[in-house]
DNA sequence: TGCTAATATGAAGCATACTACAAATAATGA
DNA sequence: TCATTATTTGTAGTATGCTTCATATTAGCA
């Protein structure tokens, strides 16, 4: 192993999942971060979508989201309107051309995947989901927020 | 789990690593990508670095080694100079500040990787080391580069 | 009721990643 | 030798992450 330290693994696997994903869903002209909000959208449309559910459900700031936000919408993708209810929030809302995207974004995350863990048993995936899953436990109970 | 994609937990880690190394180093005037570099140049002194040996080692392209030796060059940590022998490339030096960091990197990183192992056995961190490690051959082998 | 605190969003500025294109130099081979 | 190709670095533009500061609205409490 080149590097000793578990963290430039984690980053490199993380950095390729997103190059990999930008890759195959530039066709489609969305981005590997605009796919996981379209995707929470998807599935949440049952309830009403504010800016700040996506920021809690995809543990990212909130200018981060913004900016996400704001290049979906100029794609048309996505509309969003301030809630009269409180003024102070902003309904998310999916458009019509987003919901052709739905399968293409499934299907893709599937194959990486799969790609990621080929060679591994389905023992060795559990165990592996089950520590990383540990890992992420660790490291949320420190943040400060 | 809130989330049923493995890449979701990767991306969450690498961020978190990535900030929290921010966050300790600031004191230092150094990042995460910086302090990687300085690493690699502290390990590397008995040959010459150039650019391209630091984009081979961390696996991120050109324009983002430049952009990080800039920053550093810039406040003195490094001096980069053109090859005599090869006017193509740049040779990257360490200036003496840089030398000072190097205790405060490795005791940051120490920190951290042991913070991530938190309950863990020794068995299960070296199952994890060796399982993501083969994530990583894994998509290694699928780049194009 | 009316002041203060909390909440949600937004703007500005920075760091790091990428691709695509360009320029300079070196290596190759006809 | 000289033209073509490969290599190394650089520039421009974009996307995503962050922090800090600001603004608008709501909630809560004296």
């Amino acid at each position: 192993m080149k590097h000793n330290n578990t963290g430039f693994y984690i980053k490199r696997i993380s950095d390729y999942i997103e190059s990999d994903a930008n890759r195959a869903l530039e066709q489609y002209g969305i981005t590997c971060s605009q796919a996981r909000v379209l995707s929470f959208l998807l599935k949440s449309q049952d309830r009403v979508i504010i800016q700040k559910d996506i920021e809690k459900y995809l543990e990212i700031r909130h200018p981060t989201v913004i900016g996400i936000l704001q290049r979906m919408e100029s794609k048309g993708l996505i509309v969003s309107e301030i809630d009269p209810q409180d003024k102070r929030q902003r309904i998310i809302k999916l458009t019509g051309s987003a919901f052709e995207l739905e399968k293409r974004i499934t299907d893709h995350v599937e194959d990486a995947e799969q790609r990621m863990a080929e060679g591994m048993t389905k023992e060795e995936l559990d165990t592996f989901k089950q520590l990383l899953y540990k890992v992420y436990k660790n490291i949320s109970n420190q943040k400060k927020d």
